[in-house]
DNA sequence: ACCTGAACACCGTTCAAGT
DNA sequence: ACCTGAACACCGTTCAAGT
């Protein structure tokens, strides 16, 4: 921000912060259209540089994405810990409410999900943060799993199981109904689809709850 | 094929099945490199035809996409089936080992996974095929729902509330392990993968099965 | 250090022209 | 009826040159 916007009003030769730019333009046209649909050029145009000024704060647009959807994957991950911090009931109440909380996630924004999860990002390994970050996702899932079981609200066994049949559950969900694959739900009224998502995750709970958990939620 | 290859050996102008040739080399390459990384001008050249013979089978390359996402339905459709019939047991099993069927599927072909459901495929509607033969996908699985609430095995409850819980299961899980997302199972390793996948709809059993029916599963 | 403009090798798509 | 070749408007990426 040092010296960069020059009082005449005409832009200056230099930008200031042109990686934010890029990523606040990319991010826009990205929700709106997806990233298959948005070019390098076009979001250089909108953050008002050449088309090949990106390249000195990304590598490639690759790099771009990997960013985008890393802030994607911090935005999930706040949003689950908000959901669950929310709900005062036991793990598994808070594990319904943190699989709705993802579905929903991925109705307000599913071209994110994509990115997020989609081949879009061909090399992912390549990206360490972005690893990190689908990681720690991961993570807290797990540790609400471990509670449950310590409470004894959720069944026995390997947590990591339970985990992935958990996080599988919301992220399938989640990508039918940005898909538009849920027959007698095609609109994309939230309160309609927050609705299938809190049956379905009141199934999942049946599988991984305890009897005495299952019978603390009602 | 009437009078298309002339006995000198050398190609003719007309190809004879140029749709079909096209789609066996579409299929082979998004097979290996998935769907973003294949033009239709290298389409066209494997298939022996200049770029632009394409346009006379297809309107544009989004429809070639769909077709070839059409008949991964119709193939996964079928190992559905497969896995079905030959399970011998009640309904819950053989929900479990449909599911089984639909992770090994996208294992083996993640990139045609990621076309029939990722977002290669913008106007999904405009295809009616395509959402012809994906409604037939989950038709098949509410039919195996009802037989199985019908003997007994399976819970009570709106049969597309169970349907949409164990198709959104399989298919979180196919594209987690396809992403590699699943720490611990980062390897292709196909038994591997099946381990995992059978003790997610195990627990996905624990919550659609009635006790009667989860008893006869061990 | 940061950005521009021209250039390169690609795309998808169209269309007159060939067989 | 089916295919080709040239053309158009785009891409992502590179690089010398400008500030």
């Amino acid at each position: 921000m040092t010296a960069t916007i020059s009082p005449t009003g005409k832009r200056p030769y230099h930008h200031g912060d042109l990686r934010k730019a890029l990523q606040t333009a990319a991010s826009e046209l990205i929700r709106q259209r997806g990233a298959e649909a948005v070019s390098l050029r076009e979001i250089s145009q909108v953050a008002g540089v050449s088309h090949a000024a990106a390249y000195r704060h990304y590598a490639d647009k690759q790099a771009l994405l990997a960013d985008l959807a890393e802030a994607g994957f911090h935005e999930l991950a706040q949003l689950n810990r908000s959901s669950i911090e929310a709900c005062t009931a036991g793990p598994l109440a808070q594990l319904m409410a943190s699989g709705r909380a993802y579905v929903r996630f991925g109705a307000r924004q599913p071209h994110l999900l994509q990115l997020m999860f989609g081949g879009a990002i061909s090399d992912w390994q390549s990206h360490p943060a972005l690893v990190q970050a689908g990681a720690a996702l991961a993570q807290a899932l797990t540790d609400l799993i471990v509670a449950g079981q310590a409470c004894g609200e959720m069944r026995a066994g390997d947590p990591a199981d339970l985990t992935l049949t958990a996080w599988s559950l919301v992220h399938g969900l989640a990508l039918l109904v940005i898909g538009k694959r849920i027959p007698g739900a095609v609109g994309d009224e939230e309160a309609l689809i927050d609705q299938i998502a809190q049956r379905c995750v009141a199934l999942l709970a049946q599988g991984l709850g305890t009897p005495a958990g299952v019978a603390a939620l009602a």
